[in-house]
DNA sequence: TTCGTGATAGAG
DNA sequence: TCTATCACGAAG
């Protein structure tokens, strides 16, 4: 745990901004949970306003969930009958989600390995889903808040990444919004790699 | 490429 | 009630 130990968590205003240089500006930060943490690789950014592929768009739920929570609050849901996807809520200039996809595990090899099964280090938590899995996120953390200190939040980056950006993953609508952020030529981005 | 699996929301 | 849809992943 030394590559956590001892520095503060971003703090609310890091998600007081828009959710596109939110989802940027997470590439390269450290994801901690409990006692596993993943320095982020890939994100991508859902707009509350004028995006047909975030929740917001179709669920009165999301839109409820925004109105009812802070910015750096988790936003985490069931999808496929299977996954849990993990996001944070940004409320600032513009208000939308960040999808967090993929992290570089540091620490909890072992936890993640325990749930996701005795796999490479590389597929570990390379997807949204995975990750989830890795980190034991699920239904019980909707809505917490990744600003409060505690067990539960980011890291500032250390050193800025070399980030590409490309069209997200995996949606049907609005696919010409190239709102994916991932570090280029991270083994730990999932598929489709960018570039 | 195919299919498992379930929450959500809107229509009937 | 019924149905479409869905920000995925593992196996084949």
């Amino acid at each position: 745990m030394s590559a956590v130990a001892d520095r503060p968590f971003l703090d609310r205003s890091f998600f007081a901004s828009d959710p596109v240089r939110c989802a940027e500006a997470l590439v390269g930060c450290t994801l901690v949970w409990g006692a596993c943490a993943g320095i982020v690789v890939e994100t991508e950014a859902y707009a509350a306003e004028g995006d047909a592929a975030c929740h917001t768009f179709r669920r009165p739920s999301a839109r409820q969930f925004v109105a009812d929570h802070p910015a750096g609050a988790a936003y985490v849901y069931f999808n496929y009958g299977m996954h849990w996807l993990a996001n944070v809520l940004v409320k600032g200039e513009a208000e939308g989600f960040v999808l967090l996809r993929a992290v570089q595990p540091v620490a909890g090899l072992a936890w993640m390995r325990r749930r996701r099964g005795p796999r490479d280090v590389a597929e570990l938590c390379s997807g949204p889903g995975r990750l989830a899995r890795a980190f034991g996120i699920d239904g019980r953390h909707h809505g917490v808040d990744l600003c409060a200190g505690g067990r539960r939040g980011f890291l500032a980056r250390v050193r800025t990444p070399e980030i590409v950006r490309g069209p997200r993953v995996g949606i049907s609508l609005a696919q010409e919004k190239p709102w994916r952020f991932a570090v280029g030529g991270n083994p730990h981005v999932s598929r489709p790699r960018p570039g």
